[in-house]
DNA sequence: TTCAATGCAAAGCTTTTGCATAAAG
DNA sequence: CTTTATGCAAAAGCTTTGCATTGAA
């Protein structure tokens, strides 16, 4: 990861556009011009240095990773929700973080590890469609 | 799985025998006498019907998803805390996750689903052995 | 000019499937 | 006796690697 390329570009650049949804190395490899191997290089240099988060789903055959964009970078001080539905990965950056985590601390004696933290459930706007009549 | 037989009851006793780590079907498969293909069907029946909790690494080559005996079954009524250095398997039944679930929907519209969401960190113990000059 | 990145094809792993056989009920 | 589970081997799919070639600085 010395020199700058074209296809590296590209591909932080797809991500960087659809910020709000997952993709797995197929649909990057598809939207982009460059190669299979290139594009897992390119996405797992990406993943290290914290602008990419990985979503792993379960392993073998048929059922690959996914990748989105992560803005916030390799910061760790606070918890991703994500939305079982559409997909969205949303920053909790809110107060109330820290005396959840403190609760874990104290009374659980559990450090949280909020880089590798993700809260899986159902977004707002989401609930809305999956229940019209509630 | 309308039949019982010898195979499924070892790879069940297996887990319960070890509920506190996680395996991958290749260590099921060395430890237990069953065929592969075995293995993995009656793994994924225990997990389909709750009593394997599953994780899935990073797909692909030499990755494999790895399982451990949950032992609450399909309740999905509290949040499981997992220990990054000795895999094990914290069930958070604290009231205070009342409050949390409870501020995810009324702030942010999130509903939380229990059964997917696995908070990551470090236990006690291994807190205090990462730390010794703490 | 030099050293890293690309790309293709081949290799590697995990998991699934097909099908004949064995076992459960 | 009928129906389901097993097991082997082959297939499938995602990701990585080797190596010659291209491209960046």
């Amino acid at each position: 990861m010395k020199y700058h390329t074209r296809q590296r570009d590209a591909v932080l650049r797809f991500f960087m556009d659809h910020g709000d949804r997952c993709f797995t190395a197929r649909e990057v490899y598809d939207a982009v011009d460059a190669g299979e191997a290139t594009v897992f290089r390119a996405i797992t240099a990406l993943t290290e240095s914290g602008l990419l988060k990985k979503y792993a789903s379960g392993s073998g055959r048929g059922d690959s990773a996914t990748y989105q964009y992560n803005a916030c970078g390799s910061r760790t001080d606070h918890i991703h929700l994500k939305c079982e539905h559409c997909g969205g990965l949303i920053h909790m950056d809110c107060s109330f973080m820290a005396t959840i985590l403190a609760h874990f601390l104290d009374e659980h004696g559990f450090a949280v590890d909020c880089g590798k933290t993700v809260i899986y459930g159902l977004c707002e706007n989401c609930r809305k469609e999956e229940e019209p009549h509630a």
